[in-house]
DNA sequence: TCACAGTGACTTTTT
DNA sequence: GTCACTGTGA
């Protein structure tokens, strides 16, 4: 590792970057900080650094630790990486979790976990919850693990004195502590053990702390803004004095906050790592300069920003247009109208996304898309790896290879139904804790569940002994199926500190038998595949499909232990994106604005723009300025046009709401848009929703019949009288005060079924 | 073990 | 309005 040996001749790759971009790769020595604005070239800088430590600064590529988020950036890092430097095949170039993975693997024992660990996620934890302490409600349990993984996003671990940056519910720490001692007891982790313990362990083993500081010389870690406090610890943790420390992020697209990301990271970065340089990329060359003002104007209403100015490097370009519309369904409709108008003057299909606030949102569209016969993909509501079907080849997978893994027994023991009922279960379960207490004492090992099961056949009534001898036999075959092989973890020295072999990750698989091959015996034996085979033909659905998705997602894996071990980290860990099939068809993408992050689209629709709905009513102050973020990064995602549009009512809960325009469109100026549709003349004065300021103008045709004192019936909220009644842009609007307390603003001329005048007798 | 009805919730969600 | 979960009864 020769820093000094400086390159005389720049590369080719150099010559295509502008000065701040070529400055942010060259530099070295003091942590670096780049804030990279949307569409700066950022993913350039962090493979061209890449390339350029290694083929001119003479850096080892096994001493790169490059981490990002999503299994998508960092195949696509990987992948550009390479292409400018075939030598960087060999840098960890990892998500964070599955870097957390690799290292618990290697250290499993002294973490005090099974090197054949797999990975629970939420619904595996509430499940372990349940089970942790009979007769919690679901719904409970759910409520505790949600506050045990953002806990863990702090490094909290359940024998913490104070958990104090979160309001956590009375008698948490029960629940954590019994939740913990379960999970311990199945050897296996939760998304929030893939960094904590981490950090636990290299925070008290110094030799192990100094083992990764002789590997990694050089970290760098993307998308810094949505790291959580846990991730910076480990951060601190793996940082030695010599180690060169990059990170890039963009406050201004900091958007997971709800899920433990700390903007601090980014924004406190330099006090934490002394002599900190920041570089700043503001050149944006992804969309026209209209569009890039509007995105400006936006993010310039935060206030919690480290700033930065992007600078349009292309010209031109059409003013965003701001539309609104009666309701929901005319939004779809104008979204098809457009798309279709577009799609006639030959512009593809895929140039467009329809952005929105919530999942459910993308109903409307769906039926108005598939009514005209537009093609469009939703991404990612319903996740694979969600999947019913899915979870249960998992389960069986996963039981395979720890035989304690009490959430996938219980997901597997009796599905398809095999007459063991819960009473068996339960029998199966104490026997297991028993067999987990003997072995306690004694030092022993035992077979988990597979030997519960066992030892228990002789005791069983008839049906149930049947079912139990069918299950054991099914898992008896399959063990019996996959070669032990290693488990990767045998030598840690030699693994941590090797530096040419190449990752088994990468290894071919041309001289054995592949996984797939292994999956689709699980689904025969199991039953599974008949089992869903049928419910297919009932409920017309695509399970086998799936089931067969995840076999062929397989084919790259050997058939052996660590095999299949790798194969569950990168199921688990990087999850499954959208088939292929999806991203060479010509359509039209559905997406949540969250998950439009890292894209980018000729044609965006950022749609529902309304009080209530975006921002969400129970939005303020930092978690508004989250919210506000979210639309830049919406605004961003536009190369050629953007659209935005705004309805007057939209049916809620089966209930037709009023809804003013979002507080977001007020942050634009009215010259920087072209308006269509029936704007509020509200909006048009520059008069916010919230305050409730309106005007009344004109007598309305309604303001005869609801007048102010009136008592109401509303089947929702009960009995109530009108306090106000008012005209807002031709539409008569009253605001009831109901005997429960709340107040609400109605359209009597489109609630009249839910809305009742009591006449007075 | 299954079927049905009543109840409640109903953001976003890289891993 | 819709879905998913829970508990009861056959």
């Amino acid at each position: 590792m020769n820093i000094s040996s400086v390159a005389q001749t720049p590369p080719d790759y150099l010559s295509v970057l502008n000065p701040e971009q070529k400055e942010a790769v060259i530099h070295a020595g003091s942590p670096l900080l780049i804030l990279a604005g949307a569409g700066s070239g950022k993913t350039r800088v962090i493979t061209t650094k890449i390339a350029y430590l290694i083929g001119k600064l003479g850096y080892d590529p096994r001493s790169i630790l490059a981490v990002t988020f999503t299994k998508k950036a960092a195949n696509e890092m990987a992948e550009r990486a390479r292409r400018l430097e075939p030598r960087a095949q060999y840098t960890q170039i990892r998500t964070f979790h599955s870097f957390g993975a690799w290292f618990l693997r290697l250290f499993a024992e002294e973490a005090g976990i099974d090197p054949h660990f797999t990975v629970y996620d939420e619904d595996d934890m509430v499940t372990l919850l349940t089970r942790a302490k009979p007769g919690l409600l679901r719904k409970d349990a759910a409520e505790a693990v949600h506050y045990i993984s953002r806990v863990k996003d702090y490094c909290l671990a359940a024998d913490a004195d104070d958990f104090s940056p979160l309001d956590v519910p009375e008698r948490f720490q029960e629940l954590y502590l019994l939740y913990d001692k379960k999970l311990r007891e199945t050897g296996n982790v939760d998304f929030g053990d893939l960094i904590m313990l981490p950090v636990r362990l290299l925070s008290t083993n110094t030799q192990i702390r100094s083992m990764m500081f002789e590997r990694f010389k050089v970290i760098m870690i993307d998308e810094y803004q949505d790291s959580n406090v846990a991730q910076f610890h480990l951060l601190q943790q793996l940082a030695g004095p010599e180690t060169y420390i990059c990170v890039v992020g963009d406050d201004d697209q900091s958007i997971y906050s709800f899920r433990g990301a700390e903007v601090e990271n980014i924004l406190t970065f330099q006090d934490h790592f002394a002599g900190t340089q920041i570089i700043r990329l503001e050149r944006n060359y992804r969309s026209v300069e209209p569009i890039l003002n509007t995105a400006g104007q936006v993010i310039s209403c935060n206030t919690e920003r480290l700033g930065k100015t992007l600078r349009a490097q292309r010209e031109g370009g059409a003013k965003p247009v701001l539309a609104f519309l009666p309701n929901q369904e005319d939004e779809a409709a104008y979204c098809a109208e457009l798309i279709t108008r577009s799609h006639e003057k030959g512009c593809p299909y895929a140039d467009w996304a329809v952005l929105y606030r919530t999942n459910a949102q993308s109903l409307s569209f769906e039926t108005e898309f598939l009514h005209r016969k537009i093609p469009y993909t939703v991404v990612g509501s319903l996740k694979f790896y969600e999947r019913e079907e899915i979870k249960d080849l998992l389960a069986f997978l996963k039981f395979l290879v720890n035989q304690k893994d009490d959430v996938a027994f219980l997901r597997i023991i009796n599905k398809p139904a095999r007459g063991i009922g819960s009473t068996t279960q339960e029998k199966i379960t104490a026997h297991f804790t028993a067999l987990e207490q003997n072995t306690q004492f004694s030092g022993g090992v035992h077979q988990g569940y597979l030997e519960a099961c066992r030892t228990l056949l002789s005791v069983l009534p008839k049906r149930a002994r049947t079912g139990v001898s069918e299950f054991v036999a099914i898992i008896d075959d399959l063990l019996a199926l996959l070669p032990a092989g290693d488990n990767g973890a045998e030598n840690v020295l030699a693994e941590v500190l090797a530096h040419d072999a190449e990752y088994p990750r990468l290894q071919s698989n041309e001289s054995q038998e592949c996984l797939s091959v292994f999956i689709q015996k699980i689904a025969e034996r199991s039953g599974l595949l008949e089992y869903y085979k049928a419910a297919d033909e009932i409920a017309q659905t695509q399970r086998i499909a799936n089931i067969e998705e995840l076999v062929k997602s397989a084919d790259l894996y050997p058939l052996s232990l660590s095999g299949l071990l790798e194969f569950l980290d990168h199921i688990e860990l990087d999850r499954i994106l959208e088939s292929e099939t999806d991203s060479e068809k010509d359509a039209v993408t559905f997406i949540t604005l969250h998950n439009t992050k890292g894209l980018e689209f000729p044609r965006v629709i950022i749609t529902g723009l309304e009080a209530g709905i975006f921002p969400r009513a129970d939005k303020h102050d930092r978690s508004l300025e989250e919210e506000r973020r979210l639309f830049y990064v919406g605004i961003t995602r536009a190369r050629d046009e953007l659209y935005l549009t705004s309805c007057n009512t939209r049916r809620l809960y089966g209930r037709t709401e009023f809804l003013y325009p979002s507080l977001f469109l007020y942050d634009i100026p009215l010259t920087a848009i072209r308006i269509i549709g029936n704007a509020p003349k509200s909006f048009l004065a520059g008069t916010r929703s919230q305050s409730g300021n309106h005007s009344v103008s004109q007598p309305h045709p309604l303001a005869g019949r609801w007048v102010k004192g009136s008592r109401i019936y509303h089947d929702e909220y009960g009995y109530g009288w009108i306090i106000k009644g008012e005209c807002v842009e031709n539409e008569y609007v009253i605001t009831i005060q109901f005997e429960n307390g709340s107040s609400k603003k109605f359209m009597p001329a489109y609630q009249s079924n839910s809305l009742t005048l009591i006449m007075e007798e």
